[in-house]
Formats: C-alpha cells, structure tokens, sequence
RNA sequence: GGGCGUUUAACUCAGCGGAAGAGUGUCCGCCUCACACGCGGAAUGUCGCAGGUUCAAUCCCUGCAACGCCCACCA
C-alpha cells in the first residue's frame, strides 16, 4: 500500500477534533455498572463551576487519565466519574460583585429568590464551559454519570446524610466562637482563616483598682493592673482581668474588682493558667465575646459574656451609648483618644499582629459568639485516621499520611452552617410556636408537635458537606445502587495537598460513617504547577500559563489584550509580566504536548516549574514521533500485516521465531520490552516522569536514533531495479518489525499522549481484526521471550565504536558526506561481532571498515579505544594534527589512570576483598583488568604519535 | 512556637550503599532522500557544610546552614 506523505510537522489542530468525536460518538468513554470485569474507578475531584480548566487542573486531571486510560487497556472496567461544584461562596462573590457593578445592589436588595434565579442562571451559562475544555484536553470522563453538587440526587443525599447525623447527636446547634467574615457576611470555618502576621500596635491600659488604697496594692506599689492589647475597641465588652494563679504579683487580687475606663463597670480578676505571666504585665484583659481564648477563659472562670460588636462590625449595647453604631476601626481610635484624654494610656508600640483573613474576601476575620450548626468531628475522625494506620487507605507520596495523621488526631468540630443563600439550605425547621426544632428529610408541612407553623433555618450549608459524599453521592447513594455497588471504594484519588484537610479528610469521615468503607484505596497528591522562577502563578504576576493557550496558541498581543478585559488589581504588573514570560506568544502546541509535558515533568516533587520552554521540549518529542511514523508509513508499501502476523506465528504478542531476525530487529524488539517494564513499574508506583521518560528515550534515542537509520538500506528499494527474493524477504520483516514496534510503542504511549497516537495508530497497516480505536486496544506489556541480551550487548558495541568513530571524524573535520577508510582493531571476542556486523558500523559512521587483530603501529593515524580491547584508527596521514591528538588521549590517560588507582586501592584493602560480597569484588578486579588493557593502547597511541617520552 | 520538605552540571530536576545521569542551555560541524520542532560531536560537577556508621557513602545516622511549605489562641 502507497501511503500520502503526511505533513513534515504534526499539526494537532486537524487531528484532535476528529479522534475526540469519534470517541465520544461510541461510547468509549463510557463504563458499564454491570460489567464483570474487574473495576477500576476515579472520582475526578469536581471543579468549581465558576472555574476555568488551570493549569493545576490539566495536571490532576492528565494524570487520572493516563491512570484511567491504562487501566482500561488492561482490561479494567475503568469508570471516571466526571461532575461540578457548585462552589457556594465563590459563586456568590462573583454574583454579588456582578451584581454591585451593574446594579448597584447587594443580594440583600434582591432577596433569596431573585438571587438563587440569577446564580442558576450563571451557573447555566458557565457550567458547562470547564466539562468542554476537559473534554478538549481528552479526559476519558464518563459523561454519561456527570453530576453536579446541587443537583436532585446530590441534593437527597445530603438531606439524608444531614437527617441521619443529627439523628445521631453527630449534627448539633450550638453557641460557640466562630469565625466572622464581615466581607462576605458569612460564618466560615478555622480552614477558611489566613492567619497573616501584619503590622499593628500593642497598647499598653491601666485598669484602676477598686480600692486599691484600702487592700493594698501590687507589687510595684501602685493601685492598678496594667494590660496590653492589640484590640483596644474590645475593651468595651471586657469582663475581667486574667492572671496565672502562681503569679505572686498577682495573688492577692484575684477576686478584687477594677474598674473597667470609659464604661463605668467593675470587672473581677480571675486566675487561669492560660496567661503567660512572663508576657507584658501578666494579666490578661478578657473579652469573652470577641476572643477565642478569652471565650475559653470565661467558661472556666465564669467570667460573663458581653457581645459588643454585632455582625456588620459595629459596636452595640452594653457597650456605653457614645460608642454604639461605630464600625470596629472607628471604635478603635476613639477608645484611644477617651483613654489617652482620661490618662489610661500607658503606651502604644509597633507591633507584628497575628491576623486572621478571610479567604475569600480578603477582610479581617471578627471572632464571635453565635448559634451555628456543628459536625461533632472526633467520633469521625477517629475512623477515619484508624482507616489510613491499617493500611485501608495510603497517601502517596507517603509523606503527607502525616499531615493527614496530624489534622485527624486534633480535629475540632466542623461548623457547617452558612449565612448564604446558594447552597444545600439547612433541613431544620423552626415552630414559632412551641419553639421545637424538626430536622427532616422531606419538607414537613407543619410542626409535629403543635402543628403551628415552621419557619425553615435561613442558612445554607458549607459547600464542602456535600463535597465529602460526592464519591458516594455520585454513585446514586443513599439508594444501594448497582454502580456503588461496582466502583466504591474508588480505587484511586488524584487531588492537591491543599485540601487534604478541606477535602479528603471529610470524604474519609463521611465515607466511612455512611458506607462503612474507605471512599478510595490510594490518594495520589499531585504538586503544585509553578511559574520557572518557581513562583505561583498569578495573573497579576502575569505568569499564569493557561493550557488552552499552550493548547491553540496565543498571540503577545492576546495575551495583553485579555488584561484589558479581565481587569485584574494591577493590569501594568500584570502585562509587564506577559512580555517578560511570554514575550514571543506562546505557539500552539496541541493537547499531546502539554500533556507528555505535564507527566514528564511531574517527579512527584513538591513543585513543578513550568515554562513554554519546557513544553516546547516535549511537542518536539511528539513531532520526532509523528516523522518516524511518517518514515514508516513512507517504506511501507508492500507490506502485508496479516503474513508478518501469521509468520510471527500467531500474532504480536504470541509470536516467536519463525521469522529470521537479524540482530538490528532482535535488538529493537527487546529494548521495547524494558520499555514496557519500565512504563509498567512506573505507573504501579505512580512514577509518571520515569514511564514518560522511558518512552522518550525508546523512541527517540533507541527507535529513531539507530533502529530507524539502521532499517534504512533494507527498506529504500534501488531505482528501477528488480529485488531479489532475499532482500524481499527481508524488506519485508524489516517492514514488520518497524510496523510492529510502532504500532506496540503508540499503545504504550496512548495514556499519555491520546491523540497523535491514535491518529498514527490508525494509519498503521496493522491485522484486521484489531479494534477501532487504539484506546480499547490491550496496553503492551514487557513479554520475556522477546529480550535478548545478546543482541543488546552486540549492538552496544556496534555503537560504542560507531560513536568512538563519529568522535574522530568530528575532532579532525572530516567532511559528513565524505566516507573514509577506517582501520578497526580488535581482541578475539568482539572482533568476530566487529565482522559480523561490518555493515552496520559502515553505515552508522559512514566508512569502509578495515578489521583486524592487531599490527603495526600506524603513524599519522588518530586512534580512539573502545573499552578494553577495540581501537578505532583514522588514517590521517600528514593532515594529523599531533598536539590535539596528544592533549585528547592524554585526557582519556588521565582519566583511565585515575580509574585505575582507585581500583588498585581498593582492592589492596584487605578488608573490602574479606568482606565485601565476592561478586563486587569479582567485579573490581574485571575492571581493573579492562581499564589496564585500555591504558595500554591508549599509551601505544601516543607512542605512535611520536610523543611519548 | 511546632511539623514537613528541599539543597547533585549554567538552569530545571532524576538517582539514594558498590564506576556521577537526563532535559534545556552553551560550544563546534552539518539544510545527510522521516524530522532544522532536526542530525553528528564536545565541554561542564570538592553531589550545601561538619562529624559519624560501613570493607565501601551523593545515597544511612547526627549536628549546622540556607531556602520553601504546612500547622499553631501568646494578649
């Protein structure tokens, strides 16, 4: 058969559209709840719906593909479960800014119907935008299961999981400190809090004793205790004066009142052993209502709660009236100024504060006293760590099982309500009037035990409830579905150590609770995508490498033109930092390439340094692929598949020796199975650099490098000339075993690269009754009857003195197109490989080879040494260029010496030959003897040379 | 304040007890009939520092230093 030529270069814009339907059109993403097939299934984690696919994203979700796809080749039922997020309060931050911008209202202008119609909306328009670039990218997902948080199903087993927890005293209500986010005027859990050491100020307050004169007075005389704070306003809600009870300073006040400035109160000193007495004063302004510590203080001591500063961050009663209704910053500098004006004042000094963010809005973070909805996460945890310490659940890499560990054996309880509006809303329901609480899975129509009327619980909840049962949820729980019976536990998650605690904690809490199993086997946590400088990207920096632009390409000018639309903080930044990164665009470089790219790269270190540089290395890979099938599918013609097959006696993976291999085909064929090994090995252990590395490295430095160049000669037919039946035969095995080789090389590359490997695939001459599509073909793996170390070690040498001899004409400027006569000398033994294999070496270094045992020794002649006992000789004749041939070998005389004096040394250690295993010390003494007889010809060049002395 | 990680060629990283590796970059020569997104060749490392264990250490142990990440309520 006479194939097209295919372009010079692989021009991925053609290919992939073509192969992804086809795929999507029959069902081969698709998995089967009732196969009988040994499943294999993945949860991929569900992307934020107000998200774009990033580039963390193309790294997760690459490497559960490569995952999934090799596993169904093996003949796994392989399921990869695709679904959204609905992402509560990232939606409603981009809502409300929206809304704010074009309409000047906040969502509480609109109420919660309008709203939740205007974030379905959204959610409408920009969900389905990430499922079509995670289809683009190839992702094997099985889109017939894809689910969103909210959806009906989603939304009843949450309702189910709610009810059945707080049927089981594992939900509760409960008063307690929280963590307020005014910025999004929401509760958010200690997960959500950035902890930032900022610049601030410590003030230093006297509080008066009450009768200081009369009881006496501290230690330094006089009738106060002087606090420090870096909240003054807080003052304001002060109800007492905290000191450790073995401060000696302090004994004999605790249980005196102070009078408390500016408010007209007195407040108690208490003793509690929280205060550090070595810090400041050694006493303690307690402020139950606004400090989680301080709330801990009063519910030892007793101390009363007084809640001065409500939601919106203003001051409130009992704080005096003057104070009420400031915001928390402008009580803050009028606190100041009353105490400084009524001499309370002691000092004020700079300050590194602690301080808590939201991170979602950015804003401080107001710890408050308020009713909230709780998980009671111990009993959970306690599970869930147990699970991971007997092995029914690892981390890989093995390290973060710490982290992990860690979190779960100090875990506190999980605040799970929000004061939202896009989200699970919470199923408890309020009776004005009996004031009985009902928690229940379907909407109860009136109270049950008075029938008055219910009022809903306003609040949401916490997008991550949902989140944890999604690898169960997903799968048609809480009904005893057939899928769930089939993929859960899910044999792997692929995720960001950022939300172990967020995330795969919870998913381990909840998974265990409802289900009773682990939700997966083994968690593989990928790295974090950095800029090459190492620096996270972000779009101020103007570092941010979005995939789909390494996918189609980007102009500069795109680039810098998108900065005026998304209107980032900073846009001079952040286009500065365009046309330092990507100051040439970014080329398009397809799917294949950024994928091959992201694998290679991912070592399982902590960060990957990306750059388009880097990419650019691996779309030259696909590219040398795609020109060697190219080569190929170019000396093909004539090649029939099913004889080859038939003579490779019954198939591929079957056949065995009725075809006469020559060592070139004997040699390819068993480095193809140490590649196969190794991409084997690799991907058991999640090793997906080492499997992407071997595959380079076959088919780059192995298949195109010699295999190819040594094919060549048998497959270019002369010119008009009739072939004899010999070198027929022989085309056409050299024709089989490079079809063979490439066709077995795409399957093991398709994980990786789905693409290009399927567009090679299909091109290949291959026996009919193979599948339609490369993906649903059976992975290659390592077959034992094909490795031959005889052949691997003829051909190493056929190469060591091929390249000893490109080395030569390299050094002396021998034209590339010119062949020269070149003198091969040789001990007995690869001598006889030498002859045998004449050609090969003619060809590889373009000479006419003169092999011999040995002789005289031959002036004008550069000499190289192969090993111990090979010598290349390059007649040179008067055009030798004595000192640069004397300064090269002297160099390889140095270096062989050198070799030799450590080999010397250990050996004459009488130790290491008593005790060191008899192999290694066999070993040594091999080398020894080698490198001695290497120095040896290398000290006859010089002679020969006329140099030695 | 705890915990974890990193430190190997100019850069980015593999290797982790028995001869220092890759990719990129650099230098030299090539548009050789698959590929210039290419071909051939070359150069480059006290394997962070100091001790220790071992016949043997880049690799194991201890300490130190630098950098990074995570957790933590010191007012």
């Amino acid at each position: 058969m006479t194939t097209s030529a295919l372009p010079k270069q692989y021009d991925p814009s053609e290919v992939e559209p073509k192969w992804l339907s086809f795929w999507l059109d029959n069902g081969f993403f698709h998995a089967d709840d009732a196969s009988a097939t040994v499943p294999f299934s993945i949860t991929l984690p569900p992307p934020n719906v107000t998200g774009s696919l990033h580039i963390g994203h193309a790294l997760g979700s690459t490497m559960q593909d490569v995952l999934i796809r090799w596993r169904r080749m093996q003949g796994f039922n392989a399921m990869w479960m695709p679904g959204i997020d609905h992402a509560s309060i990232a939606v409603h931050v981009l809502v409300e800014k929206d809304l704010k911008r074009r309409e000047h209202k906040t969502r509480f202008d609109l109420g919660r119907d309008e709203f939740m119609r205007r974030a379905w909306q959204w959610k409408e328009r920009s969900g389905s935008r990430i499922s079509e670039q995670e289809k683009l990218m190839g992702f094997s997902l099985d889109w017939s299961r894809e689910r969103f948080t909210m959806d009906d199903q989603s939304n009843r087993a949450v309702r189910e999981a709610f009810v059945r927890l707080y049927e089981e005293g594992l939900i509760f209500r409960a008063k307690r400190m929280i963590n307020w986010d005014p910025g999004s005027a929401t509760v958010v859990s200690d997960l959500e809090v950035d902890t930032v050491e900022e610049n601030g100020s410590l003030w230093s307050i006297r509080y008066p004793i009450v009768g200081a004169s009369a009881d006496g007075a501290v230690a330094d005389g006089s009738g106060e205790i002087i606090v420090a704070t870096t909240r003054p306003e807080t003052m304001l809600g002060d109800s007492g004066v905290a000191v450790h009870p073995d401060d000696a300073r302090y004994t004999q006040l605790v249980g005196k009142e102070l009078a408390l400035p500016l408010t007209g109160r007195t407040i108690p000193v208490v003793a509690d052993s929280f205060v550090d007495p070595a810090f400041g004063s050694g006493a303690v302004k307690v402020t139950p209502a606004h400090d989680p510590n301080d709330y801990e203080c009063s519910q030892r001591t007793g101390l009363a709660i007084l809640q001065v500063i409500d939601p919106k961050g203003r001051i409130q009663a009992p704080a005096p009236a003057k104070y009420i209704g400031m915001t928390v910053d402008e009580a803050r500098t009028a606190v100041i100024a009353d105490l400084e004006a009524g001499g309370f004042l002691v000092e004020t000094k700079p300050y590194k504060v602690p301080r808590g963010r939201s991170q979602r809005s950015g804003v401080v973070i107001e710890p408050m006293l308020m009713e909230q909805w709780w998980v009671k996460a111990a009993p959970l945890a306690a599970r869930a760590a147990a699970a991971v310490e007997e092995g029914k659940t690892r981390f890989v890499p093995e390290l973060w099982t710490k982290t992990y560990m860690h979190w779960m054996t100090n875990i506190k309880d999980w605040c799970i309500s929000r004061q939202l509006w896009w989200g699970h809303r919470i199923p408890a329901w309020y009776c004005d009037a009996c004031s009985q609480v009902t928690v229940a899975r379907d909407t109860p129509a009136a109270c049950p035990a008075c029938q008055g009327t219910l009022r809903q619980d306003e609040d949401i909840l916490d997008t991550w409830f949902s989140s944890a049962l999604w690898p169960f949820s997903t799968l048609g729980w809480p009904d005893k579905t057939r899928a769930l019976g089939t993929f859960y536990p899910n044999n792997v998650l692929v995720t960001g150590p950022d939300i172990i605690f967020f995330w795969v904690a919870r998913m381990m809490m909840m998974g265990l609770h409802f289900t009773g199993k682990v939700p997966f086997r083994t968690v593989y946590l990928t790295s974090i995508v950095t800029d090459e400088n190492g620096d996270k990207m972000s779009k101020t920096k103007g570092n941010v490498i979005d995939p789909l632009d390494v996918v189609h390409g980007a102009t500069l000018d795109a680039l810098l033109a998108r900065i005026d639309v998304e209107k980032p903080p900073d846009p001079e930044a952040a286009k500065k930092g365009i046309k330092k990164h990507f100051g040439k665009g970014i080329p398009a470089m397809g799917v294949d390439s950024l994928r091959f790219a992201l694998a290679a790269l991912n070592t399982g270190s902590s960060r990957i340094r990306l750059s388009i540089e880097r990419v650019e290395g691996y779309r030259n890979f696909i590219n040398k692929l795609w020109n060697a099938s190219r080569f190929a599918l170019m000396n093909l013609d004539g090649y029939d598949p099913e004889r080859f097959e038939a003579a490779f006696s019954g198939g591929y993976a079957a056949g065995r020796g009725h075809v006469p291999l020559a060592m070139p085909e004997k040699w390819i064929l068993s480095r193809l199975q140490a590649a196969c090994a190794a991409v084997d090995t690799a991907l058991e252990t999640f090793r997906f650099s080492d499997a992407a590395n071997a595959i380079y490295h076959f088919v780059w430095d192995e298949l195109c490098d010699w295999y190819i160049e040594l094919a060549k000669p048998h497959l270019h037919r002369a010119e008009g000339l009739q072939q004899d039946a010999k070198a027929s035969a022989r085309r056409h095995v050299v024709q089989g075993v490079l079809a063979t080789v490439l066709e077995t090389t795409m399957r093991l590359l398709h994980p990786f690269a789905p693409y290009v490997t399927e567009e090679i695939w299909q091109k290949l001459p291959k026996p009919p009754q193979l599948p339609a599509s490369l993906m649903i073909t059976v992975f290659p793996r390592a077959d034992q009857a094909w490795v031959d170390a005889g052949a691997e070690a003829e051909m190493q040498l056929v190469q060591d003195v091929a390249v000893a001899t490109r080395m030569l004409r390299a050094t002396y400027g021998v034209p590339p197109a010119q062949t020269v006569a070149v003198e091969l000398r040789a001990g007995d033994a690869p001598r006889e490989t030498l002859e045998k294999y004449k050609d090969l070496i003619e060809r590889s270094a373009r000479i006419t080879a003169a092999i011999s045992a040995g002789g005289a020794a031959v002036p004008g002649s550069a000499k190289a040494v192969v090993g111990a006992d090979v010598q290349v000789l390059l007649p040179l004749g008067g055009l030798i260029d004595a000192p640069k041939e004397k300064a090269r070998i002297e160099r390889d005389l140095e270096k062989s010496r050198k070799e030799i004096g450590g080999l010397e040394k250990k050996l004459a250690n009488g130790d290491f030959v008593a005790r060191a295993p008899e192999e290694v010390v066999a070993e040594i003494r091999q080398r020894l003897r080698d490198e001695e007889s290497r120095t040896k010809a290398l000290i006859d060049a010089l002679e020969t040379l006329g140099v030695m002395k």
